[in-house]
DNA sequence: CTTCTAACGCGACTTTCTTCGCTTTTGGAT
DNA sequence: ATCCAAAAGCGAAGAAAGTCGCGTTAGAAG
């Protein structure tokens, strides 16, 4: 009777084993074909997975992509707590940007595949959360914190930009940058 | 004998009238549709065009995209100069966040559904020069100015960020409370 | 005004994607 | 060990995307 990490009904199963090859399969083909060419009957074969099981569980490209880079992101930057804001948010700059740069542009595909509300993309309302954790924390603590808002915009917003137009990551100094010019903003207005 | 005007066989036929209204139809999927569901056959029901003309001339909804992109960054909002860098920069990006509005984040699917690596284009190029230059304006008269890459990750970047994962461009206001914010920063940093 | 030809329209045809009902497998519970 | 249900496999049928050859249209040049 539930004890404890029994959260979904099979999380070691077979589902597990398709969801992780599906995964490896959507990387593969969208680091090497376009966008246009990355179908479900495509990644099925290269999972060596029937098409219905996609179709049935993930329905579109796009919910596909969706769930890769809310895995990964998941997985691969953790939000940290380092006990300052400050430091909070160089960390998650910092691994934000690592991230960013192996997944190449596919979480900038994944954007550009979803609806024009982003308020149905999971991997999306999944990494605002931990955000705003991570900003009530700080103000749980009485430092000056900025709305998600204006992190978003002046920290995640200029990392994606760099590397949709420069198709490299920003380096861990240009991150401290931005967290060093949110940081000073907050502190003038507030 | 190349009379000036006559680079292309027809400019003002038929051809521009089917090329104009397959824009147009583009435009419109692409701001009420997700990216997927953007396919040719429906463009051309829309724009009222055979199929196989659009699959002749664009080939695909990425070419069809490039297309669109490469016509309207013609048309985006000119460089102003007003006489002070806030005025500068708050029409500038007031007039690109309306700019981007009917664009429809079209821009960044453009780059979404290109090859790896979307090499910065030339119409960036050419963009970032004119804002250097009104950057340079500003510095002549003696402001406190931000660098160029600033400025993109400042406004730009949020502007973009905005449009693409809120499906709707920034406001007046917002525009200028992010003039503000990059303002307060040179004012504090420098 | 006639001719030339690039570009479009048309419709049939091929390929690929997507859905559906059914059977089989499998992990968890009793 | 046995049973149960969720999820995967399977293949066929249907829908949509994409291709092709040929006839037609309409700018542009003479």
């Amino acid at each position: 009777m539930d004890r404890g990490a029994a959260k979904k009904k099979r999380p070691g199963g077979r589902s597990a084993q398709v969801r992780a090859r599906v995964q490896a399969a959507v990387i593969e083909l969208l680091s090497d074909r376009q966008l246009e060419e990355v179908t479900i009957p495509r990644v099925a074969e290269r999972a060596g997975v029937h098409q219905a099981t996609i179709y049935r569980r993930w329905g579109s490209v796009a919910g596909l992509v969706d769930d890769v880079v809310a895995e990964r992101v998941g997985e691969l930057a953790p939000i940290p707590d380092t006990g300052t804001l400050r430091g909070d948010l160089e960390l998650a700059a910092i691994r934000f940007a690592e991230v960013i740069a192996p997944l190449g542009g596919i979480m900038i595909r994944a954007a550009a595949l979803s609806t024009p509300h982003a308020d149905t993309s999971v991997s999306f309302q999944k990494r605002a959360g931990q955000l705003q954790a991570m900003l009530d924390r700080a103000t749980a603590r009485g430092e000056k914190t900025p709305t998600l808002t204006e992190l978003l915009e002046g920290i995640t917003a200029p990392l994606y930009f760099h590397q949709l137009f420069f198709g490299r990551p920003a380096d861990s100094d240009h991150a401290k940058a931005l967290v060093d010019r949110l940081l000073i903003y907050v502190e003038a207005a507030r």
